[in-house]
DNA sequence: AACTATTTATAAGA
DNA sequence: TTCTTATAAATAGTT
């Protein structure tokens, strides 16, 4: 649109240039604005020339340069959100299925849920893995013991090399063989209870409410 | 420009509006892109219809503007979805929390976990939690082995009333007491096998370790 | 910056 | 939506 068609490449003439830079810098302007009022479109334009000479426009309704990045923003950015968004919550969805999975396991090991959906081979199965775990604890309880008893009687002895001393501290002041651990680690951890009270069948049901929250 | 000049206010008429948004826009991105080539300037074009499309151009040298944007949406939106995030970490994170525990809880229970961080008192507990979830499966067993056995007695008595008329059918045909089922409900569930393959230890072996690779 | 010949954009119609 | 075309608008080159 001019005296002459021009083709559509750098203008190397600089004084041309800066002319043309501010002919169309207007029209495009007030294109910006037609369609703003034509057609309420909002429009943000932001043009630097050459030599870094910024011009703006923003469109009236577009309040301010803030609510037109936001719009801008959630309109580019939902996606990339809502991605990491849905593979956050499916691995979520996992970890309960697991969770709801481990449950029912614990709830059919400690004869908490209904039986009734498994085979007798499975019951018996289930019956001899049981056992088998009995027996591991029995085992270790009983080498446990053993082992609380030899320490209270290096303890004993230890006492007794003290008393040839000082002849003060009394032979019995650690027994009563009162929570001892058979390891060397710290407390108890896991949902087994830390309380360590009685050992009476009483202590037992409190146990299993104890654990119960946890699963339900 | 036109067959006729459109007076500068807002187009009522839908369809108008909506093809003279479209007919503009292209325009004013045809402007933008010469602008940019003929004088070498920086053109960032951003325009929202009013049924909220976003079109844009960005002049291609233009990437610190773009990486402005970038930077500002990440800082504007963080707080927005951060917020939604975090809460969803935070559950996750509680998940995994209680899945481990409930791991525990198994491992403990079926004598794969170290039980030296047990004092006495606990492992007596866990022994008799044992023997009482021993005591409920044997129970149930023996109920289970009691109802089957009627079932096959009640399927005998039917079958020898129907040899009364047709006397072809065997009365052994449902005979073997295989995979009898305890309770009305469809397949076994949760982490037990389901296979009931045979029931002697070597079998217990496998269940055992089709049950491990669920919580490792 | 103003002018103006031309090109370009587009409003209305098909 | 797209094409057509008459006409308005933009602008290249000139003054």
């Amino acid at each position: 649109m001019g005296r002459g068609k021009i083709e559509m490449k750098y203008i190397e003439n600089t004084t041309n240039r800066q002319v043309t830079y501010s002919k169309r810098k207007k029209g495009i302007l007030k294109k910006a604005r037609e369609l703003n009022i034509l057609c309420d479109a909002q429009i943000c334009l932001i043009m630097f020339s050459k030599t870094g000479k910024l011009t703006e426009y923003l469109s009236p309704s577009t309040t301010s340069l803030k609510e037109f990045f936001d719009k801008y923003q959630r309109e580019t950015y939902k996606d990339l959100w809502a991605e990491q968004y849905e593979a956050l919550q499916e691995e979520l969805k996992a970890h309960e299925e697991i969770n709801s999975k481990l449950k029912k396991e614990i709830r059919q090991r400690t004869g908490q849920d209904d039986l009734s959906e498994f085979s007798i081979n499975e019951m018996h199965i289930l019956e001899q893995d049981l056992e088998k775990s009995l027996a591991i604890v029995r085992d270790r309880k009983v080498k446990c013991l053993e082992e609380a008893r030899k320490r209270l009687l290096r303890s004993v002895y230890a006492k007794k090399e003290e008393q040839e001393f000082f002849s003060e501290v009394p032979a019995n002041s650690n027994e009563g063989d009162r929570q001892p651990y058979c390891g060397s680690s710290s407390s108890p951890t896991g949902s087994m209870s830390t309380d360590g009270s009685g050992s009476d069948s009483q202590s037992s049901e409190i146990k299993f409410h104890q654990l119960q929250w946890q699963w339900q």
